[in-house]
DNA sequence: TGGCTATAGGTAGTCTGGCGACATGTATGA
DNA sequence: TCATACATGTCGCCAGACTACCTATAGCCA
């Protein structure tokens, strides 16, 4: 999968994995890649200045806890959040829609 | 339809839409706009540079021509760019199967 | 005891590509 | 005469994903 294809959809993505339950950075790597059938493995360098800089845009909400010794930052979706995460679910559907069509099935 | 979602996926919309008939950049532009119902309106600053860069890379040829007293540089698909157009689609049907199984239709 | 791996969090700097703004020119019709 | 559509192009900005790096704990194995 090309790097720079998850431009704009990666917000997306995190956004809906902690939507049922709130996750902290490393789970939410791992949720990801469990979720896409090991097609998305993420760097840290990329998820954790995106959890921040959602949590900055109001769309997530954050906890430390420590757990088993270590020091977690759990990440839970804010209201905002919710709201902006179907926005998004939308923008997907038509995006798809856009490129689908035009690549066409030729 | 927000701006960096086209990140990554712009080279393949342009090498679709000249994959039937050749076409000049304003015409592709045009083109991208009917096919996707009017939601890609790509400015000449997007198009023009992308097909500098398809050519460079192989994918278009390109020729001059005059119609109506304006000069035309005409786009056509290479053989390596046919080749780059299907892997192309293929890896937009990965991204799209990921993407639509992470967001998920909760 | 030391080293390795998994877990967990983070930052700094680079690079790329789409976009906004601008420049140039022709044809056409009001 | 002026606006608008047609047609091509460049330059510089900037967001954001990535590479590379750093810190630290727990647990396992030799």
């Amino acid at each position: 999968m090309k790097a720079d294809a998850l431009r704009g959809h990666l917000d997306s993505l995190i956004l809906a994995v902690v939507e049922k339950q709130p996750l902290h950075g490393y789970a939410i790597i791992e949720a990801l890649s469990a979720r896409s059938g090991g097609e998305l493995d993420l760097p840290t360098g990329t998820i954790y200045p995106a959890l921040r800089r959602l949590e900055k845009a109001g769309y997530l909400d954050s906890s430390w806890s420590e757990v088993g010794g270590r020091k977690r930052r759990t990440y839970e979706l804010s209201s905002a959040g919710r709201k902006a995460l179907a926005s998004h679910r939308q923008e997907w559907r038509t995006f798809a829609k856009v490129v689908s069509g035009v690549l066409g099935e030729a």
